[in-house]
DNA sequence: TTTACCTGAATTGGATACAGATGTCATGGA
DNA sequence: TCCATGACATCTGTATCCAATTCAGGTAAA
C-alpha cells in the first residue's frame, strides 16, 4: 500500500494507557478468532491474510503463531505455514484424562511431601467460600462466575502445595487446551437444577482431597483429583449429545473446536 | 553414546550437506552449547551475544530461542532475554516422576483400549533385539547405544499403542529435558557389572507391561511403567552422589545443568 | 486427451533498519 | 562519602525488505 513509501510514519495511535505489546494483541486476538469459530478447525493460516486481518507487521504475527502452535490450537504445515486444530470427542477426553492424571500426581506429591500450614489454610478458605457460593438453592450467572474463579483458585493451590514447578509448569501447558480447564465445562446447563448438584459433588471432593492432603495420603489425594477429572468428562459428554436448541452449546465458544463424527 | 542426549534428532538428518534452516542449526548448535556446560545455568542469554556467536540475523535465532524456552532449557526474563535454566536434583526427579505418570497413563489406555497385533508383533519384536544385546555378558559401546537406540523405539511404539495424540504430544514435551528421557541415565556406569543388571530389570519390566498390554490389564500396566521410571532416578542419585573421577558425570554432558544443592 | 514443462504468483524464511525501554555508569552536588 | 541525576550504551520489539521455495495454472507437445 501507500503506507510503504513512509515506512515509520504510523506512530502510535491514541492507545488507551492499557500498552499491551503487539505480540500480545496478536496472541488475545487470534485465540478469540480461534475460539469464536470465526476461524474454523481445518482453516489454512497465512501469515500475510493475518497482518491484513489484524493491522500488525508480520514480526508479532509470526510471533504470536509461535505461540498458538505450542498451546496446540494450530498446527504447523510441513511447508510452512498453520492450519486451525480440530478435535474429536476422544482428543477433548484425552486431554481431560491427562488434565487428572497430572493433577492427581500434584496432589499426591503435596500429600506425601506435606503442605505448609499457610497453604492448607489458605486452600480450606477458599473452599469455605465456594460453600458459600453453593449455599444458595439457585445459582445465578454472578454465582457461576464466582464458584468459576474459585474453583480455579483452588486447583492453583493444590498446584502450590505439590511444590514442583517442573510439573507445574507441565499442567499449565495441559490446560491451555480451553476445554482442559478445570473450569471448562462448569457453565454448562448453568441454570439446571442438576448443575448445582454436580458442583456440589465436585465441591465435596474438593474437601475430600484436600483431608487426604492433610493426612498425608497420597494414594487417596491422587485417586480423588482423577476421579474429580471425570465430572468434567461426564459434562462433555452431555454437551456433545445435547439438543444444539437447548443454549447449552452456544454458551462456550471453545465448543466449535470439537468436531462430530470421533 | 550421544544418540541418548539429544531427543530430538529427527529421521531426516541423512540429507546431504544439504542445508537445514538457519533456525534449525541455531536450535542445534544453542542446544549443544547449553547442555556442554558452555553457557552454564544462570548465564544470561542476549539475542545479539548469539547472533555474533553463530554468525546468522536476529530472526533464526529468535525463533530458536523461543523453542528453547518451550523445551525448558531457557526461561524468559520479564524484560526480555532468556537465562539458561539450571535443575536441582529434586526438579530432575520431578521431570523422571512426570515422565513415568505419563508413560504410565499410556500404557494404561493401551491396555484398555486394545493395541493391534501388528503393534504388539512391533513391540514382541523390539525386545527380542533387546534381549539379543543383552545376551552379552558384557556390554560394549555399541552394545550400549544398540540398547539406548532399541529401548527408545520401544518406548515409542507404547506411546503408538495408546491412540492419543493429545497424551502423546505432552510426553514429547515432558521428555524434551535431555535427562527425563528414558534413556537419559542408561549410559552411565557404562562398563559396570551393575549397568547390565540395571538394563535386564528394565528389560523385564518392558516385557511385562507389554504382556499387561496384551492380557488388558490396565492397572499393571500402569504401574509397571511407573515404577520403571524409577530405575532412571535411582540413576540419577547415583551418578549424583558419585565422585566425580568415575568418568560417568563427565561422559553426560547434560548432567551439567543440575546444580548441587537441592 | 493427457502429460510434462514452464512461468508466475504467493508465501514463508531470513536480514536489517528503526524506535522505545531499561539499566548502568559517571559526574556533580550536598 | 553518599546520593541523585542525566547521558549513554544496550537490548528487545516492530516494521519492512529481499531471497528462495512451493504451488497452481496454463500451454504446448505427444
Amino acid at each position: 500500500m501507500e503506507a510503504a513509501l513512509h515506512p515509520h510514519d504510523h506512530a502510535h495511535e491514541h492507545l488507551p494507557p492499557a500498552t499491551e505489546s503487539a505480540q500480545v494483541r496478536a496472541l488475545l486476538r487470534l485465540r478469540e478468532l480461534i475460539l469464536s469459530g470465526e476461524l474454523a478447525g481445518g482453516t489454512r493460516i497465512a501469515e500475510l491474510a493475518v497482518v491484513e486481518r489484524l493491522g500488525m507487521s508480520r514480526t508479532p504475527i509470526r510471533a504470536a503463531l509461535v505461540r498458538l502452535e505450542q498451546e496446540g490450537l494450530l498446527a504447523a504445515l510441513p511447508n510452512g505455514g498453520y492450519v486451525v486444530q480440530s478435535f474429536s470427542e476422544r482428543d477433548v477426553a484425552d486431554a481431560i484424562e491427562l488434565r487428572g492424571t497430572l493433577e492427581g500426581l500434584l496432589a499426591r506429591l503435596a500429600a506425601e511431601r506435606g503442605a505448609s500450614v499457610p497453604q492448607l489454610g489458605a486452600a480450606s478458605l477458599c473452599l469455605d467460600q465456594i460453600d458459600a457460593v453453593l449455599a444458595a438453592p439457585n445459582l445465578d450467572d454472578h454465582g457461576f462466575s464466582a464458584y468459576v474463579a474459585l474453583n480455579h483458585r483452588f486447583h492453583q493451590l493444590l498446584c502450590e502445595m505439590a511444590q514442583s514447578p517442573t510439573i507445574a509448569r507441565q499442567l499449565e501447558r495441559a490446560v491451555a487446551l480451553p476445554f482442559a480447564s478445570p473450569s471448562g465445562f462448569v457453565l454448562l446447563q448453568a441454570h439446571s437444577s442438576r448443575a448445582r448438584d454436580m458442583l456440589v459433588v465436585a465441591q465435596d471432593q474438593h474437601r475430600q482431597v484436600l483431608c487426604a492432603i492433610e493426612q498425608r495420603e497420597g494414594y487417596r489425594a491422587e485417586a480423588i483429583m482423577r476421579e474429580h477429572s471425570r465430572l468434567a468428562r461426564r459434562n462433555l459428554h452431555e454437551v456433545l449429545n445435547a439438543p444444539p436448541a437447548d443454549g447449552g452449546a452456544a454458551s462456550l465458544p471453545s465448543i466449535r473446536l470439537i468436531r462430530r463424527q470421533g
